[in-house]
DNA sequence: ATCCTCCCCTAC
DNA sequence: TAAGGTAGGGGAGGAT
C-alpha cells in the first residue's frame, strides 16, 4: 500500500526528500549498516503517540515512520501532535545521530508549542513551505509562522496551498520547480517578526547560486473549454496549484526574475539538438508509442488493473454461471501462451461456490465481515530479487537507468525500493539522482514487466481460491472478503477452544501460498471492513499480517494521520490543516461532521467523520461497468510541426480504438487534453523528455460516427482529436502532452439499439466520416480541410429550412462552435440537412462571437475561461443532434446498475435507456446482434430471450456460450443447479465452505401490503415500476439459476440507496419496499416452498436443484433486506417490514 | 430540488 | 539517456 502518490509528478519527495538530503549531508555520512530489520519496530512504535523524546536509534523504527508517516508529516499544528510527527519524518531518514538531533529538537519544539497558543497576526494569510535545511531550523521556523499565524505548509503537494516558499538553498531541480513561486530566504520571516510588521517578500527573495539538475516539477494548469465555448480567451492558468504557488499565472511568474525559466537538462538540450536522436526517440518517431508504452511503468499499472478486473469478473461470472470450467481450486485456467505482459488470455478459475454472497451483500459495515487486504511488499523489487537472491538484504531499486554507480544524475524514476533502501529515505517514485543522493551504494534492477504480471497472476489465483469475493486494486493488491471461511474456523476454532485467530491464521496460510508460488512476501491487513483492512496493512508490512480488531481500532487511528487513509491525499490535507488546524486522526475525530463536511466537502465530510470512527459502509467491487477509455502520453512530446502533431493524434486514436475494441464498447464524446509548454519554462525540462512545467487545457466534444452514432472508429476519433487540438492553435513546438478520452460509452453491440421512436438524422453515410481522410489509418496524411496550421474550422453552414420531421433543431440553435468542430465529412451531411429542410440558420446569429474566432488566426489562446455565449450544453451532441438515437449507455451488464445512479430511486431520463427498452414492451432490437439462429444454436429461445430486458439477455447469452463453449453443458441450461463448489476448496484442514448463511429472518411470512408510507408521488411509483418490471424479468429468467451475484450487487445498491436518506427521499424508501415487497412475492411465486428452508447444514449434493435454487434465491433475498435494515435502523431505528 | 457537466483529486 | 498512465469518486456551480 504505500505508495502515496508522490506528488504530482516531481514535486512529492519535496519536503521528505529534501530533509532526508539535507539530514545526510549535514550531519554527516550514511551507515548503511544501520539498516536492520524494520519489522519489529512498527508494532509499538506507530502507536507511540507524542511524548517527545523516543529514541531513534533504531533505524526499524525509522523506517516503518516513515513508511506510515510518510510524506506528511507536520501537519496541523497542535504542539504535541505535531512535533512528533516532524520527528517521525525526519527520524525516517536518519541515520545515527542524526536521530538524536532531531530527537532533542523535538523536545524543544514541545515545549515552545505548549505556550504558543495566540500569537500575533503577523503572517496570517501566508502559507509556507520551508525547504530543505535551513538555518534557523525546519522546526524553529515552523514554529515561527505557526506563532505568528501563518500556516505552515510541511508538503508541497498543493502548491496552490502554499504562499511563500522558505529555502536556504534549491537544489536545481527544485530552482525549477519553484520558478513560478515565491521564494524566499528565512530571513524574511525573522525580520519581519523583529519588525513587527510583515516585509515584503522580494527583499529577501531568494536567488538560487547555480544549478545543476534534478527532477523538475512542473504540472499545467488546467484551462478547459468545451467545445461549445468560445475558444478566444486565452488560457488563464486556471489556478493550478501545484506549480504557481500563489502565483496564477504565467505572467506573474515571469515576473519573478529567478523564476523567468526554469532548469533544463543539459544532457536532453544535446540530445535534442541532434535531429537524427531527436527522430528516433521522440513522439515524431513512427514507433515512439509503442516503445513507450512498452517500458512505461505506469500504464502497465493501469492496464493490468484493468485487466485484472476483467479476470476477476469473468472468473465471477463463471462462477455464478455454475460453470466449472475444469478447475479444481482456483487457479489460472489458462496463461498466455506467449508471453507477454499483458493479462489478457489468461482466465482466473474461481472455486467457490457460484451462488455465494460473496460477502456484497453482507451489511454495511457489519462486523461480521472479514476483509483482507493483500498488498506484496515492494512488488517490482521483490519480483526482482527472485532471481537475484545475492542482491536481498540491500537497498534495491527498480527504474530504467541501469549504470551500476551510475545515475548520480539520473532523472530515471524509482518504481520501487526495497526495504532496506526507504531506510536510507527512497521513496517509490523519487528519482534515481534522488536516490543515489540518499544512498550511494544503491543497487538498481531492472523492470521485469512479465514477471510482474506472472506473479500478480499466481497471486490472485491464491486469492480467488479462498475469497468470497475479490477486489483488485492493483498488480500486487486485492481486497478480499473471506467473512464465510472464516466464520466457518471460528467456530471450528472456539469448539476446540483455540485461541489464536483464526482470520490472522487464515491470513497466514495464505501468505505462505504466495510465497510458495512467487517466493515473494505478501503482507495482509484484516479487519472488518476495507478502510481498516488497508490501515492494518501498515502494521503488517513487511512480511506479516496484523488483524485490526473493533475494540482497537480508536488507538490505532489515534495517532495516524489523514493521509494515512485511503482516498486522502496531500490536497485534502492541506484542507484539513487550513480549515481543521490538524491532521491527526485522534484530533479530527473531534470535530463534528458538519465541521468536517463544511471543511472537505459534504461526501468527504462524513466519510471521514465515519472512518475517524473506524466504520465504513464500502463493499468491495468487482463488477463496475467502464466509463470511459482513455489515451495519453505526456513524455517525449516533441513536435517541429503541425503534420508531426498529427500523425501522433492519428497513432494515438489508433490506440484508443484498439482499447475501445478490446472491451466492445464505442463512445460518443471526445476530450482532448493537451499538456503546452509553459511559456517560462525551459524548452527542456529538467526531467529528460519530460514534460516540465505546462498549462494544461482541455476541450470536450460530441463524438459521432457514421449515422450518428457512438463509435470506435479510429479515423473518426483522429478527426475529432486533430480537430480539436488544431482549435487550440498552439504551437506545434510546444506541446508536450497529448490525451485522448471516449466517454458516454455504449457496447459495441447494443449500438444498433435505437429507440425506434427516435430519429436519426438522415445523413447521406456514413463513410463520408472518414472520406477527407486520405490515408488508411496510421496517418493522416492530410488534413482534412483546413489544414491551416493554426486552426479552426471552416465553414460555416448556411442551410435554409423548412419544416423537419426528424429532431433536428432548428439551425440557429446550433452551436456554431460544435459545429465546426465536426469532421467536415459531418458538417456536410449537416448542411445538406438543413439545406434540404431549407432551414434558414440565423447564420451567425447563434454563435456571437463565434463567426469571427475561426480563423485560426490568432494562436494566444483559444481555450479559456469559457464563454458566455454558447453554453456547454448546446455544445452537446444532445444540443446538436437532440434527437440523436437515445443509445444511452446501455451498458449492458448491470441491471442495477442502471436502476441505481447516484442518487435516489428516480431514474433520469438519460440514464433510462433500460427503461425505454422495458417498457416498450418489445424491446425492439433483440439484443445486440444476435441472430435467432444463433440464439436456437445456443438453446436460447428468440421469442423469450426477446422479451427479456438487455442485461438479462446478456447474462443469458454469456451463460450459453459458455456452456456451449465448455461443453459443460449438463443438461439444458434450466437444470443447472445452484452448485457448490466440488467441496469447498479450502486449504488443508480447513472446514467447508457452505452456503451463505441467511441472516437473521426479520420478516414475516407473506402478505404483501402495508408499510411506512404510501407512495406520495405518481411519477415515483411509475418509476418503482419500472424497477419491478426489470426485477420479475430478473427473477424469472433466473429461476433455474442462482442470481448473479453483480445483478444482485445493483439491485442490493438499488435499494439501499432508496432507503438512505442522505440520497433519496422519503419516496426512495418507499421505492425501496415496493421493490422488495415485488421481489418477496416473486420469490413466493417461484420458491414458497424453500422460504424458510434453514441452509445451515451443508449438502453438499444438491439434492433438490430446484429447491438450491430457491434457496439462494431466499438467501439473497435475506441478504439484501438485511442490508436495507441496517441503513434503515440508522436512519429511522428500525426495520422495515414488507408486510 | 435535482441533475449534469467539468473539473480536481487519488491511487497504483 | 527514459519511458510523467489512467480510471473512478466526488465537489462546485450552472441548467432544468
Ligand atoms: N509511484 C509508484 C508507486 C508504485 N509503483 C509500482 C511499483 C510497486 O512495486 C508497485 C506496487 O505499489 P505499492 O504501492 O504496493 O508499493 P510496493 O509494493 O513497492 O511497496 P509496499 O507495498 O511494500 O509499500 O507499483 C510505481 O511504479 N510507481
Ligand atoms: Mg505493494
Amino acid at each position: 500500500m504505500a505508495s502515496q502518490d508522490s506528488s504530482e509528478y516531481y514535486f512529492d519527495d519535496d519536503s521528505q526528500i529534501l530533509n532526508a538530503l539535507e539530514g545526510v549531508t549535514l550531519p554527516g555520512d550514511v551507515e548503511p549498516e544501520q539498516i536492520e530489520e524494520l519489522k519489529d519496530s512498527q508494532e509499538s512504535e506507530e502507536l507511540e503517540p507524542p511524548p517527545p523524546a523516543q529514541p531513534q536509534t533504531h533505524l526499524k523504527r525509522t523506517f516503518s515512520q516513515s513508511q506510515e508517516d510518510d510524506d506528511d508529516e507536520g501537519e496541523g499544528r497542535e504542539s504535541d501532535v505535531q512535533v512528533e510527527d516532524d520527528e517521525a519524518v525526519y527520524g525516517a531518514s536518519r541515520f545515527g545521530d542524526f536521530g538524536q538531533y532531531m530527537r532533542r529538537k523535538r523536545a524543544k519544539l514541545q515545549i515552545q508549542n505548549a505556550d504558543i497558543s495566540e500569537g500575533s497576526r503577523l503572517f496570517k494569510g501566508l502559507a509556507i513551505y520551508i525547504n530543505g535545511w535551513t538555518q534557523p531550523s525546519v522546526q524553529e521556523l515552523r514554529q515561527l509562522i505557526i506563532e505568528h499565524g501563518g500556516i505552515f505548509q510541511p508538503y508541497l503537494d498543493n502548491k496552490g496551498l502554499v504562499t511563500h516558499i522558505i529555502t536556504c538553498s534549491l537544489t536545481p531541480a527544485k530552482i525549477k520547480e519553484f520558478k513560478h513561486m515565491k521564494v524566499a530566504r528565512p530571513e524574511w520571516l525573522l525580520e519581519s517578526v523583529k519588525a513587527g510588521v510583515l516585509l515584503p517578500w522580494r527583499e529577501f527573495q531568494y536567488i538560487p547560486e547555480e544549478r545543476s539538475e534534478s527532477s523538475q516539477g512542473g504540472k499545467p494548469k488546467q484551462l478547459q473549454s468545451s467545445l461549445l465555448v468560445q475558444p478566444s480567451l486565452p488560457v488563464k492558468p486556471a489556478q493550478d496549484p501545484l506549480y504557481t504557488t500563489d502565483i496564477k499565472t504565467s505572467a506573474e511568474a515571469a515576473a519573478i526574475p529567478s523564476y523567468a525559466s526554469d532548469i533544463s537538462n543539459p544532457n536532453a538540450r544535446k540530445a535534442m539538438a541532434n535531429p537524427e536522436w531527436r527522430k528516433a526517440h521522440t513522439s515524431v518517431s513512427a514507433d515512439f508509442i509503442e516503445g513507450y508504452y512498452k517500458n512505461s511503468r505506469l500504464h502497465h499499472l493501469s492496464t493490468w488493473k484493468s485487466e485484472l478486473k476483467d479476470l476477476v469478473q469473468e472468473a465471477q461470472e463463471r462462477a455464478e454461471a455454475n460453470v466449472q470450467s475444469a478447475a479444481q481450486g482456483g487457479h489460472i485456467g489458462k496463461v498466455p501462451s506467449e508471453g507477454g505482459v499483458s493479462m489478457r488470455g489468461a482466465a482466473l478459475v474461481p472455486p467457490k461456490s457460484p451462488s455465494r454472497w460473496k460477502g456484497k451483500g453482507k451489511a454495511l459495515d457489519d462486523h461480521d465481515r472479514v476483509i483482507m487486504h493483500c498488498d506484496f511488499d515492494c512488488f517490482f523489487v521483490s519480483a526482482g530479487l527472485v532471481s537475484r537472491p545475492e542482491l536481498k538484504g540491500k537497498p534495491v531499486v527498480v527504474c530504467h537507468s541501469q549504470g551500476g554507480t551510475g545515475g548520480a544524475s539520473s532523472t530515471s524514476e524509482i518504481a520501487s525500493a526495497s526495504y532496506e533502501a526507504r531506510s536510507f529515505g527512497i521513496k517509490n517514485g523519487m528519482s534515481l539522482q534522488q536516490g543515489r543522493a540518499l544512498c550511494p551504494d544503491l543497487v538498481t534492477i531492472p523492470y521485469e514487466f512479465e514477471r510482474y504480471k506472472q506473479f500478480s497472476l499466481k497471486f490472485y489465483t491464491v486469492l480467488m481460491s479462498h475469497a468470497d469475493d475479490l477486489q483488485a486494486v492493483s498488480v500486487d493488491e486485492a481486497l478480499i472478503d473471506v467473512t464465510e471461511v472464516v466464520s466457518q474456523l471460528r467456530r471450528q476454532a472456539a469448539a476446540e477452544g483455540s485461541q489464536y485467530d483464526p482470520a490472522k491464521d487464515y491470513a497466514e496460510t495464505i501468505r505462505a501460498e504466495v510465497r510458495k508460488v512467487t517466493g515473494c512476501e505478501v503482507s495482509i491487513g484484516i479487519a472488518h471492513n476495507i478502510l481498516l483492512a488497508r490501515l492494518a496493512t501498515r502494521k503488517a508490512k513487511p512480511g506479516g499480517s496484523y488483524h485490526l480488531l473493533p475494540e482497537d481500532v480508536a488507538e490505532y487511528l489515534a495517532p495516524l494521520e489523514l493521509t494515512n487513509l485511503h482516498g486522502f491525499g496531500r490536497h485534502t490535507k492541506q484542507k484539513a490543516i487550513e480549515k481543521l488546524g490538524t491532521v491527526n486522526l485522534g484530533e479530527l475525530a473531534k470535530k463534528s461532521k458538519s465541521q468536517l463536511s463544511d471543511a472537505l466537502g459534504k461526501g468527504t465530510g462524513e466519510k471521514l467523520y465515519n472512518g475517524l470512527r473506524g466504520i465504513d459502509d464500502q463493499q468491495l467491487e468487482s463488477d463496475k461497468p467502464r466509463k470511459s477509455v482513455s489515451c495519453e502520453i505526456n513524455y517525449g512530446i516533441r513536435f517541429e510541426n503541425n503534420e508531426q502533431a498529427e500523425q501522433f493524434i492519428y497513432q494515438m486514436a489508433a490506440e484508443v480504438k484498439r482499447r475501445l475494441d478490446a472491451i466492445d464498447m464505442v463512445g460518443r464524446s471526445i476530450t482532448m487534453k493537451i499538456m503546452k509548454r509553459d511559456p517560462t519554462a525551459p524548452l527542456e525540462p529538467a526531467k529528460f523528455l519530460g514534460h516540465g512545467p505546462c498549462d494544461l487545457f482541455s476541450k470536450q466534444g460530441p463524438l459521432i460516427g457514421p449515422g450518428g452514432k457512438a463509435t470506435s472508429d479510429d479515423q473518426v476519433i483522429a478527426e475529432f482529436s486533430w480537430r480539436l487540438l488544431k482549435s487550440f492553435a498552439f504551437d506545434p513546438k510546444e506541446l508536450r502532452g497529448i490525451g485522448i478520452q471516449i466517454t458516454k460509452l455504449e457496447s459495441a453491440n447494443a449500438a444498433p439499439n435505437i429507440p425506434a421512436g427516435q430519429a436519426l438524422l438522415p445523413f447521406k453515410r456514413l463513410e463520408g466520416i472518414s472520406t477527407s481522410k486520405v490515408t488508411g489509418k496510421a496517418g493522416p496524411s492530410h488534413v482534412p480541410q483546413n489544414s491551416a496550421q493554426a486552426m479552426p474550422p471552416p465553414p460555416l453552414p448556411e442551410p435554409t429550412k423548412q419544416s423537419n420531421v426528424l429532431e433536428l433543431p432548428s439551425f440557429s440553435q446550433v452551436d456554431m462552435s460544435v459545429f465546426e468542430a465536426l469532421p467536415p465529412s459531418l458538417q456536410q451531411e449537416l448542411k445538406d440537412e438543413y439545406s434540404r429542410r431549407s432551414e434558414t440558420p440565423g447564420a451567425g446569429g447563434a454563435g456571437p462571437e463565434r463567426a469571427a474566432g475561426p480563423s485560426g488566426i490568432n494562436p494566444p489562446r483559444p481555450a479559456s475561461p469559457t464563454k458566455p455565449a454558447f453554453n456547454r450544453r448546446s455544445a452537446t451532441p444532445a444540443g446538436l443532434f437532440p434527437a440523436k438515437p437515445a443509445t444511452k449507455g446501455i451498458n449492458v451488464k448491470r441491471i442495477t446498475h442502471q436502476l441505481a445512479p447516484n442518487s435516489n430511486a428516480s431514474i433520469s431520463p438519460q440514464k433510462s435507456a433500460l427503461y425505454a427498452l422495458l417498457r416498450k414492451k418489445p424491446p425492439k432490437l433483440v439484443t445486440s446482434r444476435v441472430t435467432e439462429a444463433k440464439l436456437r444454436d445456443l438453446g436460447i429461445d428468440p421469442e423469450v430471450f426477446a422479451m427479456l430486458p438487455k442485461q438479462v439477455q446478456d447474462e443469458q447469452l454469456v451463460r450459453a456460450r459458455i456452456l456451449k463453449e465448455k461443453g459443460t453443458l449438463p443438461e439444458a441450461p434450466t437444470q443447472r443447479k445452484v452448485l457448490k463448489p466440488k467441496k469447498p476448496t479450502l486449504p488443508p484442514g480447513f472446514v467447508v465452505y457452505r452456503a451463505p448463511p441467511p441472516k437473521a429472518r426479520y420478516y414475516n411470512p407473506p402478505a404483501l401490503r402495508r408499510q411506512g408510507k404510501s407512495k406520495k408521488e405518481k411519477l415515483v411509483f411509475t418509476e418503482a415500476d419500472d424497477v419491478q418490471n426489470v426485477l420479475e424479468k430478473w427473477v424469472t429468467a433466473y429461476k433455474h439459476w442462482a442470481p448473479r451475484e453483480k445483478d444482485v450487487e445493483y439491485l442490493s445498491k438499488f435499494i439501499l440507496n432508496s432507503v438512505d436518506g442522505a440520497k433519496a427521499g422519503d419516496r426512495g424508501v418507499e421505492t425501496a419496499v415496493m421493490v422488495m415487497k415485488w421481489w418477496l412475492v416473486l420469490l413466493r411465486r417461484f420458491w414458497a416452498g424453500s422460504e424458510f428452508v434453514d441452509d445451515e447444514e451443508d449438502e453438499d449434493i444438491d439434492g433438490s436443484q430446484v429447491d438450491q435454487v430457491g434457496k439462494a434465491w431466499w438467501g439473497t433475498f435475506r441478504g439484501v433486506k438485511a442490508q436495507m435494515d441496517v441503513v434503515a435502523r440508522k436512519r429511522f431505528g428500525g426495520c422495515i417490514s414488507l408486510r
